[in-house]
DNA sequence: TTGCAGTCAATATC
DNA sequence: GATATTGACTGCAA
């Protein structure tokens, strides 16, 4: 019965106890046991009374390594980080520690260590943090994040942050060598970093990596060393291909473009990459703004309306949900840092940064909210925006585990699909659309159309309008103060966003949108189903 | 099938 | 040259 309402219901690991993160830390073992080469030593136990405590989960699973070690290559997936040939229960013992260590300050410098002469670099220069990508200390990292405590993601990605900065190191040396990943990559995380209890586990592995070599006091001397490896490599390459005046590198894609010799075909395999115009976009959100979860059909129209593929439509709101999304989360942690921490450094530093970023482009979402001229002006636009970004919360609030996939269900425009307010052509007739609109509560069907129309004029507007809420809550610019009980639920109450505004406006923006929400859900509430509404 | 998380990698911007 | 942005893709879960 345990098992059936622990697989079914499982509580998102930030509400755990330590006894009840047990049960996960077992099954997460199991995982990887059976990844590794299937064994599970938990002899026995598996229908055995529950029990025991992590102790005995440890010795299970270093029971699990002696007994692989009949496996040469297992054993090696044993011992996570080479220097230390520790097995996985002391890892996992030292790991809490090891992890939770508020880390030493790192800025180190180069001058102490000898950089290995021979061939240290690369490779070498990883054993002291079971970082690697390769093959089997990914076995023992995965180990590490599932045992890993709840990290401080946002202070982790400053303090990354720092050391590379201070140290004048490169996003691109440090994803690649330390990380695994990419700089776009790499730069993505460090500026938006989600909150650990939203990720899942292969996204918290990045962050036990960046804390591990945080933690190691020779990270900064081992990454120059990359450096100047790479450097090195770099020169070498140069003044060979340069002595044999020979192009063998494949360095300008320029060159190879003009000069569509031989290698013309492979470029042209290429597909290249979408770039969507600011009109496109602009439309795109303004149907976002009205229907977050476009149906099949919208796409479609969408896209020829656009004169884009419905796979870039689909991409794009896919991409557009999911980076809002993170937006929120940044937004949440610099909220609570700031409200701990008071104005100290972290927060501030990164409300600076955030700030500036999500009011570019990049944080369409963000800025859609607080977008040019829409801005506070909170037009129902903005209405419709907000409330895709927040609906998702009241559900990962109460019930934070599945994080993203909340319910959205009341902004798909599946629901009106169906409905006669989806009409077949919706998408030409702006006047259709409106009426559709004021059929349609929360998001009006029309989304296309008003998509499609030319970004100046506020088509958007209209249909946006029309739910009822919307103006009366686009009154929510002003945001009707509602200290309504779903202010929790959202888990911005106003007490937050007073505390932010005088730093960041953005959160007021959002606050009012919030609140506008919260009324026009309330006032949802109060008249057509109570039920459903009752959060 | 649909949505999402996590990434990559091409571009844009600084 | 480094960093930021963003369209597309992969794998997974419901």
């Amino acid at each position: 019965g345990s098992v059936s309402d622990m697989l079914s219901r499982p509580k998102p690991w930030s509400k755990l106890t330590q006894k009840g993160r047990e049960p996960f830390i077992r099954m997460q073992l199991w995982l990887n046991g059976e990844l590794g080469q299937g064994v599970l030593p938990v002899q026995g136990q598996q229908q055995g009374p529950v029990l025991h405590s992590v102790t005995s989960l440890q010795d299970s699973l270093q029971q699990g390594c002696v007994s692989s070690e009949s496996t040469p290559k297992t054993s090696a997936s044993c011992s996570p980080a080479p220097e230390s040939p520790m097995s996985s229960s002391e890892s996992v013992k030292s790991l809490t520690e090891l992890v939770q260590q508020p880390c030493p300050p790192i800025e180190a410098n180069k001058d102490g260590k000898p950089p290995e002469p021979s061939d240290p670099p690369a490779s070498d220069s990883q054993p002291a943090t079971p970082l690697p990508l390769s093959g089997h200390s990914a076995l023992s990292i995965q180990e590490l994040v599932a045992m890993s405590p709840e990290l401080d993601t946002y202070g982790i990605t400053k303090r990354v942050k720092e050391v590379l900065t201070d140290n004048n190191l490169g996003q691109r040396l440090f994803g690649e060598t330390i990380l695994g990943l990419t700089q776009g990559s790499v730069s993505d995380l460090l500026a938006r970093p989600k909150p650990w209890h939203k990720l899942s586990l292969k996204g918290r592995e990045p962050f036990v990596r960046m804390q591990l070599w945080l933690n190691d006091p020779n990270n900064v001397e081992k990454l120059m060393d990359m450096k100047r490896m790479e450097k090195k490599a770099y020169m070498k390459r140069r003044h060979s291909s340069v002595s044999d005046t020979q192009p063998c590198e494949p360095p300008s894609v320029g060159t190879e473009y003009s000069q569509g010799a031989s290698p013309q075909p492979q470029h042209q395999l290429k597909k290249p990459r979408v770039v969507l115009a600011p009109e496109e976009k602009e439309a795109l959100k303004r149907a976002y703004q009205q229907k977050p979860y476009p149906s099949p059909k919208t796409i479609e129209d969408l896209a020829t309306q656009l004169n884009l593929k419905t796979s870039t439509v689909i991409n794009w709101f896919h991409n557009y949900r999911s980076r809002i999304r993170r937006e929120l989360f940044i937004e949440e942690i610099q909220a609570g840092s700031q409200g701990q921490a008071g104005a100290s450094d972290s927060p501030s530093a990164r409300s600076g940064r955030a700030a500036p970023s999500s009011e570019g482009d990049s944080c369409d979402g963000v800025e859609a909210a607080e977008g040019p001229g829409s801005a506070d002006a909170e037009e129902p636009k903005s209405q419709g925006e907000a409330e895709r970004e927040e609906a998702p919360r009241p559900a990962e609030q109460t019930e934070p585990p599945p994080s993203g996939t909340p319910g959205p269900d009341d902004a798909r425009d599946d629901d009106h699909e169906g409905g006669p307010a989806d009409g077949p052509g919706p998408l030409p007739s702006p006047a259709t659309a409106t009426a559709t609109a004021a059929a349609a509560p929360a998001a009006p069907e029309d989304a296309a159309t008003s998509a499609a129309a030319p970004p100046g004029e506020g088509p958007a507007a209209p249909s946006s309008a029309p739910p009822p809420g919307s103006s009366s809550s686009g009154s929510g610019s002003s945001a009707p103060r509602r200290p309504s009980s779903l202010q929790s639920l959202f888990g911005l109450p106003e007490a937050a966003g007073a505390r932010d505004s005088r730093d960041n406006p953005l959160r007021k923006k959002k606050a009012a949108n919030l609140n506008s929400i919260i009324h026009r859900l309330e006032k949802a509430a109060s008249r057509e189903e109570p039920i459903e509404w009752e959060f």
